[in-house]
DNA sequence: GCATGAAATTTCAAGGTTGAAATATTGCAC
DNA sequence: GTGCAATATTTCAACCTTGAAATTTCATGC
């Protein structure tokens, strides 16, 4: 019988350790995403895409394109399609075309978009507050690190 | 002009900082969330729910109930019912009543359902190698540990 | 000016997801 | 044994999601 490399046997491997990583960060995301879900539901009549979609164009007061949407969120064209006509439809959002380009339209939040928006920061940043209470400072910080280091990575690689 | 408290101004806010590391870990999800689809839909003709399944499977040889998919993959009921149909159509998945009770039924991997999912999972721990390779084991072990403190105590909580 | 490719978006089919209501079966109190 | 709550699952409408094809408009080379 021959002995197994040091690596795979004696030492945790690191790639074990990672998928164990992976399995671990995609089962906080679903707890919390489900938790999020609810409670939008429940206390606003809103989804979490929908939310998605008014955080980001808080930011943005000056308005961004259907494929700006699309490229921040990570989510099809098609996707931000339905969302935004949904949103629209209850007020929240208003589309316009851009000057000199019918092809493309500005989305933005409208007054009462901006309000509700708002609203329901203000109860998601308390719900965070208490689902990750528990992580101490320390903790967040080099966690919060570890996965920025991750993204830079991959959207170097991407 | 009044000084905030020091703990808003001076000191990192442990509150912003786990709100950014929820946003953080979001996003990471879904970065690697959508590359596994993509992949899986590519080389097997397949998605994450169904791998999902069909690992949850693989570590119950005597088969498991539909609630008991539910709960451990965190999703409806009503949403395994169409996943399992979808697998069974394809020769991954084998259904049967309980003995003696005729409303719960036992799913369990068919023989090439079984060697299917090796394939996968083969290739869903090279892609996970390619995805994370870069974060070291310590820091891989660090976040790991937090994330399963945080789970317990959610679970202790829910 | 016109053709032709690029850019921005929509449409569509297939699938995933939830939560609530409906169905079927079982177990238990009496 | 009957009634009734509990258990296991399915059904369904509404929404989210993707990827590919189609549509509309713009820009550019000729």
């Amino acid at each position: 019988m021959v002995s197994a490399p040091l690596d795979t046997i004696e030492r945790p491997s690191a790639a074990k350790e990672r998928l164990r990583l992976w399995i671990r960060l995609l089962r906080a995301s679903r707890l919390i995403e489900g938790e999020l879900r609810e409670r939008l539901k429940r206390d606003f009549d809103s989804t979490l895409p929908r939310f998605d979609v008014l955080a980001a164009l808080y930011r943005q007061p000056d308005g961004m394109l259907m494929s700006d949407l699309s490229r921040f969120l990570l989510v099809s064209n098609g996707n931000v399609t339905g969302i935004i006509e949904r949103l629209v439809k209850d007020g929240l959002v208003s589309r316009a075309a851009r000057e000199g380009d019918r092809r493309a339209s500005i989305v933005k939040l409208t007054a009462t978009g901006e309000r509700r928006f708002t609203e329901m920061a203000a109860a998601h940043e308390t719900w965070i507050e208490e689902f990750l209470g528990e992580v101490s400072l320390a903790d967040a910080e080099r966690l919060s690190a570890t996965l920025k280091t991750f993204r830079s990575n991959w959207e170097d690689g991407h």
